[in-house]
DNA sequence: ACACTATTTGTAATATTGTACAAATATACA
DNA sequence: TGTATATTTGTACAATATTACAAATAGTGT
């Protein structure tokens, strides 16, 4: 191997943390705001047990941070950088100048 | 709700294929150079059966490519952009200028 | 102290992911 | 046609992640 596996288990613990459609609702919808928990659960549509367990993996995650104001506590978005993943991402999903496909079986390019 | 989550679900997809730290060193190395399954395999000391697995998970999600030579089968990097998310994850581990903590039950700033 | 609201935590069920081993497939070459 | 090498696929198991419901905790105001 010879690879610091650490450091790669670190950022794909960040990265995971992106990971999940619920919670990229989330970074998004903070990326315009702070908000507390019970707007986020309006908007992502799920229980909001599971919702402040989502901004629990993103404060771990170092991508959020929350403050309490009364009985609200105010997520906010911590690392705003994570928002250029979106445009790389777009870039990905839109790869349509190319096949992924090493067409194994099939009479095409070979080198 | 009244957000879009079937463009979420796909983002997600593709973040997710980089959730990993075995794929993140794939992808660290495929932007050197494309690879062999068998070269991938020694350096990140897995099974090849494993190693074979995760970059069908990062061909579905387009974020690699793979040519056939002979009985090997190269891989490289189809979107190099991935490489971005390596500097702001930096950014996230090393975010230490302000706690991610909202202090609940502390004596600490409310608003 | 009590009631009300907001959030988090305990728990359990279900789904997804990561992994190795064995077997199958593909390719090259004697 | 065998044999050897490289890769993928079938299968099974262990580990993680996602989710809701119920209960606990925290804060505000009466």
């Amino acid at each position: 191997m010879s690879v610091d596996m650490a450091r790669f288990e670190k950022r794909a613990e960040v990265i995971k943390a992106m990971a999940n459609a619920a919670r990229l609702v989330i970074v998004e919808e903070l990326s315009r705001n702070e908000k507390t928990v019970g707007a986020l659960t309006e908007l992502v549509g799920l229980d909001i047990s599971t919702v402040s367990r989502h901004l629990m993996i993103l404060r771990h995650a170092g991508i959020v941070s929350c403050r309490k104001n009364g009985t609200r506590v105010l997520y906010r978005l911590r690392t705003p950088c994570v928002l250029n993943f979106f445009d790389c991402v777009e870039k990905v999903l839109n790869g349509d100048d190319e096949s992924t496909d090493c067409c194994l079986s099939d009479s095409c390019e070979k080198t």
